[in-house]
RNA sequence: GGUCCGUUCGUCUAUCGGUUAGGACAUCAGGUUUUCAACCUGAGAAGAGGGGUUCGACUCCCCUACGGACUGCCA
C-alpha cells in the first residue's frame, strides 16, 4: 500500500506473432500508467529459448508502435537478467525458501502418469524437500520453492476480488532449471520487483500463478505489486480466440485496414466501461481509465462493432493524418505507394470520403474516381446509364461547363436546371455524371466529385463519356 | 479428476438492494436523399436454473447447469 509512482508493463514472449489479447493488455497498462502519469514498461520474456525468435520481438515492437503504445525506456530482455535470477534462486536456497530437488524429469514423468492413470492428483512432492544436503547425489538438480503446505495464499485483485487459495493444494513449484535458467514463475517476480512495478495487469490465465508469485515475494520479503487479472478475449463464436477466426494477430487488424485509433477505443472498451460512452478519443480513455471499470467476464470479438467505432474516428480524422495513416496502411499491405498526382487530389477528396469509409480499404474503395487517371473505364452497372440520350446529354452539358465559375452554388443550379431543361429530374442526370466521372453507380455526391476533380478534369471525363 | 474464475438484449455493456432494467453495435420498419454510406424516427430484444437472506433482489449467500483458466525443468 505505498504511494510510489505507477509503473505497469507488458511482457509478452516472443514466440510468434502478437496476440490480440496481448495487445488489449498492453493498452490497458498503458492507459493505466498514462492516467497516473507513471511508467509503462515493455520486457520481452524470452527465457525459453527454444521458442523465442528475435522475428517474433520484432513483431511485437511492430505491434505496439502501431497502435500507438510507447513505452518508456528500451525494451528490455528478460532473458538478459538470467544471472540476477538465479542469484535470487540461490538466495532462496540460502534463506531456506528454497530447496534442490535432483528429481529428473523422467521420474516426474512416470509418476504424473501414474497418477492420472490412477485419477489421483498430479501434485508432485519432491522427495528431497527436507533432505539432509549430506545425502544430496553429484547429479543435476533444479531449485524447487519451498512453499508452505498448509494455510491459504490470499490474493487481493483490482478486478477478481479476494480469492483464496490452499497451500496444500499448491506444489514446490521450479524456479531453477537444471541448466541454471529461471522459470517464468521466478523471473516475472524478480523482474517486477527489481523494475519497481507497482500494478500488474495481464490475463487471468495467470491468477492462480499470483498465488504461487506471492510466496517468492513473500520469501524474499518483497512488496507485492497491485494484482489486476482481466479477462481473456473470446472469438465471436464465444469459443477461445483461434486461427479460425480469422484474425487473431494485431498485425492482421492493420493489414484489415483497421485505424489505430479505432482499435484502441474498441479494444479498451471490449472489457472496460466508463458508463455509457462507446466512442472516445485515446485522451479520454487516459482521462478515464481505472480498473475498477474492468468487468470480470470474458468477451467476445464484434467486428460489426469495431467498423463502426473506426468509421467513426475516420471521420473524426483530421485530413492530413488520414493520409499519413493511409499511406502507412498502403506500406504495410504492400500495396503501390500513392503519388504526388494522386496524394493531392485525395487529400482535397477526403473531405467527403471520412465520412462514409470504416476502414481504410473501404475508403479507397470509395476514393477510386480520385485516385485514378483517365480514361474512366465504367462498370457494367455505370456503362448502363451511358445510353444514347444520356450522352447526348452530357455533351451539351461541357461547353457551358466551361464557362461557368467551379464551386457548389454554382453548380447546383446549373445542373438542376440542365436536368429540367432535359425534362428530367437531377437524380436521372445523377446516375450518368456518375458513370462519367467515376465509372460507378455508388460513388460521393456528384458536386463534390466535380469540385475535386476541377473543371478541366471534370470536363474531360464528360466528354470522354459522351463520345 | 482437482483448484480457481465467470454467467444482464444476438454482441459489448450500465446498474454498485428499491429503475417502466438504460446505452451502443447489429437486426427490422419507416423517413430524408443525388447513388452508396451517413443521418432522423420507431420497433423487437436480457438478468442461466433452483433455493435462501431481506419489507424489497440483476445486485448478497448456497446449490446446480453451462463456459473458461490453471494443473510443465512454457510463458
Amino acid at each position: 500500500m505505498s504511494h510510489r509512482p505507477v509503473v505497469t508493463r507488458i511482457a509478452p514472449s516472443p514466440t510468434g506473432y502478437m496476440h490480440i489479447g496481448t495487445a488489449r493488455t498492453a493498452l490497458f497498462n498503458w492507459l493505466f500508467a498514462r492516467h497516473h502519469g507513471g511508467t509503462f514498461l515493455l520486457r520481452i520474456e524470452d527465457t525459453d529459448r527454444e521458442r523465442s525468435t528475435s522475428q517474433a520481438t520484432a513483431a511485437i515492437l511492430r505491434g505496439m508502435t502501431w497502435l500507438g503504445l510507447d513505452w518508456d525506456g528500451e525494451a528490455v530482455s528478460q532473458f538478459d537478467q538470467k544471472d540476477r535470477h538465479a542469484a535470487v534462486a540461490h538466495e532462496m536456497l540460502a534463506r531456506g525458501a528454497a530447496y534442490k530437488c535432483f528429481a529428473s524429469q523422467d521420474e516426474i514423468e512416470v509418476f504424473r502418469e501414474a497418477a492420472t492413470a490412477e485419477k489421483r492428483s498430479t501434485l508432485y512432492r519432491s522427495p528431497w524437500r527436507d533432505a539432509a544436503p549430506a545425502t544430496h547425489p553429484d547429479a543435476r538438480y533444479v531449485i524447487r520453492m519451498k512453499a508452505p503446505q498448509t494455510g491459504d495464499t490470499v490474493i487481493d485483485d483490482a478486478v477478481q476480488g479476494r480469492v483464496t487459495f490452499r497451500n496444500d493444494l499448491l506444489d514446490d513449484m521450479i524456479v531453477l532449471r537444471s541448466d541454471g535458467t529461471p522459470t517464468y514463475m521466478l523471473a516475472v517476480v524478480v523482474d517486477d520487483h527489481d523494475m519497481g512495478v507497482t500494478h500488474v495487469i495481464r490475463g487471468d490465465d495467470h491468477l492462480q500463478n499470483a498465488a504461487r508469485q506471492t510466496m517468492v515475494y513473500d520469501a524474499m520479503g518483497w512488496d507485492i505489486p497491485v494484482w489486476a487479472h482481466i479477462p481473456l478475449i473470446f472469438g465471436p463464436d464465444g469459443k477461445k480466440l483461434s486461427k479460425r477466426h480469422g484474425a487473431t494477430g494485431v498485425e492482421e487488424y492493420q493489414a484489415m485496414g483497421y485505424p489505430a485509433a479505432g482499435m484502441r477505443n474498441y479494444l479498451t472498451r471490449l472489457g472496460w466501461s466508463h458508463g455509457d460512452d462507446e466512442f472516445f478519443t485515446t485522451d479520454q480513455a487516459k482521462e478515464w481509465f481505472n480498473l475498477e471499470g474492468i468487468g470480470r467476464a470474458p468477451a467476445r470479438l464484434d467486428f460489426k462493432k469495431l467498423e463502426n467505432l473506426c468509421g467513426q474516428h475516420i471521420a473524426a480524422s483530421d485530413d492530413a493524418a488520414l493520409l499519413h495513416e493511409l499511406e502507412a496502411y498502403l506500406a504495410v499491405t504492400d500495396a503501390p505507394p500513392l503519388n504526388d498526382v494522386q496524394r493531392d487530389t485525395l487529400s482535397r477528396a477526403l473531405y467527403c470520403l471520412k465520412d462514409r469509409a470504416k476502414t481504410f480499404p473501404d475508403l479507397i474503395e470509395k476514393a477510386e474516381f480520385s485516385l485514378n487517371a483517365r480514361p474512366v473505364i465504367p462498370d457494367d452497372a455505370a456503362a448502363k446509364t451511358l445510353d444514347p440520350v444520356s450522352r447526348s446529354i452530357l455533351k451539351t452539358l461541357t461547353p457551358q461547363l466551361q464557362t461557368g465559375t467551379w464551386t457548389k452554388e454554382t453548380l447546383e443550379p446549373f445542373l438542376t436546371d440542365a436536368a429540367a431543361a432535359h425534362g428530367i429530374g437531377f437524380g436521372k442526370l445523377a446516375g450518368p455524371l456518375r458513370a462519367a466521372l467515376a465509372g460507378r453507380t455508388a460513388t460521393p455526391s456528384v458536386y463534390d466529385m466535380m469540385l475535386v476533380l476541377g473543371k478541366d478534369e471534370t470536363i474531360a471525363r464528360l466528354n470522354d463519356a459522351a463520345t
